[in-house]
DNA sequence: GCCAACGTTGGC
DNA sequence: GCCAACGTTGGC
């Protein structure tokens, strides 16, 4: 089992348009950079755990864990002309952009901050990639050691 | 295959 | 709104 960090602004999709969704259940779509692809395709698998992280917003942070309930498979919004994140290069025979199905398992009373995250940068949250300066990868992988230790500042 | 230009992201 | 970081594109 693997652990994930989804990043979120969340103007666009925040924890509450995931609470108000359907079964609580969101494909993670629109990732249009190839290393976040690659772990979308390749690498999160159904079962795993992700932090859902609001960024671009007065207070950035976790704000919470989802479930992932389905394992990479390809992103329908790329092949709809009429889409936002339509893309021509990606036909449904050789899909080039994919998803994973995400379900929300718990909104945390208050979000832990990005300040809050900041004071363990250089000790136990040393290899915590949101906190590296330039990351800018929707979708990261996180430690087991990251996770238990973020847990524990709930 | 290099690299400059450009666009996007995200914290502040 | 600014700026740093960095991925992608396109000309050569």
């Amino acid at each position: 089992m693997n652990y994930w960090l989804f990043k979120s602004e969340p103007a666009a999709f925040s924890i509450d348009h995931l609470a108000a969704a359907p079964k609580h259940v969101t494909a993670w779509d629109g990732v249009r950079n190839f290393q976040a692809r690659n772990m979308l395709r390749d690498l999160i698998k159904k079962g795993d755990l992700g932090f859902f992280y609001h960024s671009s917003c007065a207070t950035p942070g976790i704000t919470g864990v989802v479930n992932i309930i389905k394992g990479g498979y390809p992103d329908k919004t790329a092949f709809d002309p009429n889409h936002h994140h339509y893309d021509i290069d990606s036909e449904p025979l050789q899909p080039r952009w994919f998803v994973v199905d995400i379900k929300l398992k718990i909104k945390f009373k208050q979000i832990i901050t990005l300040d809050q995250l900041r004071k363990y940068e250089n000790t136990s949250l040393r290899d915590l990639l949101i906190l590296r300066r330039g990351n800018r990868l929707s979708v990261t992988p996180v430690s087991q050691k990251n996770w238990e230790f973020v847990l524990t500042l709930i």
